[in-house]
DNA sequence: ACATTAACTTACTTTATGTAAGTTAGTATA
DNA sequence: TATACTAACTTACATAAAGTAAGTTAATGT
């Protein structure tokens, strides 16, 4: 092996590259939301969720918030370094639509 | 379950999130490149590497050129529609950059 | 005839993800 | 008092994806 690729970006791709960050963020970027509504929205299992969040959270992208009312509510939100991650999901959206069909293809 | 994302933007998402796809595009954004040399620079294993170009292919992305030399030369580049994702690169070499430190961490 | 080389494949092990049931905490209802 | 309800997780177990290393192929060169 000698890898030339930077270090930061293959970070940055590690993380974008693990199943289901990407639409999670992505899906964030839409305002505060609690883990049954990511988890319908985006079609992950909660075990897996569970985990993403947890990873993000760590990474400093993700902000889990508590409120203590009944049952108890807990949202989910981008920081600003979750919110810089826009402008690649923007690219990413501009690509889809000039490259991709709609249809099943 | 209720999905709200758009399919094409998923469809795009899912090619991105997997395992070394980012990367191996990424790489090849520099020129076309053979086999052995995607694999070093990259750090995937051949098992992977060769699953992710034919898929890269069957999408459009990715073309596979011979040269009937000896040993037998296979060039890998990108497709137009492969190179249209350099602005997606670029934005998460912007974003590692800005947000990610150099060292472990 | 044997060695060499790139580009794969195959067989097998380890890790990640999917699925579904179970847990926890704080009320509300019978 | 006992049972129910709800969101947010966890756990246990099954399936799928990825890592590792050895093997195959085809066209020379020694």
């Amino acid at each position: 092996m000698d890898k030339t690729l930077c270090p930061r970006f293959e970070k940055a791709m590690g993380l974008l590259s693990q199943r289901w960050t990407g639409l999670i963020i992505y899906q964030l970027l839409a305002g505060p939301q609690r883990f049954c509504h990511i988890e319908s929205a985006v079609g992950v299992s909660g075990r897996v969720l569970s985990e993403r969040l947890k990873d993000l959270e760590n990474e400093g992208i993700v902000k889990r918030e508590v409120f203590p009312e009944t049952p108890v509510r807990i949202e989910y939100s981008l920081t600003e370094k979750g919110r810089a991650l826009e402008p690649v999901m923007r690219e990413i959206e501009k690509w889809s639509k000039t490259w991709l069909t709609d249809n099943g293809v």
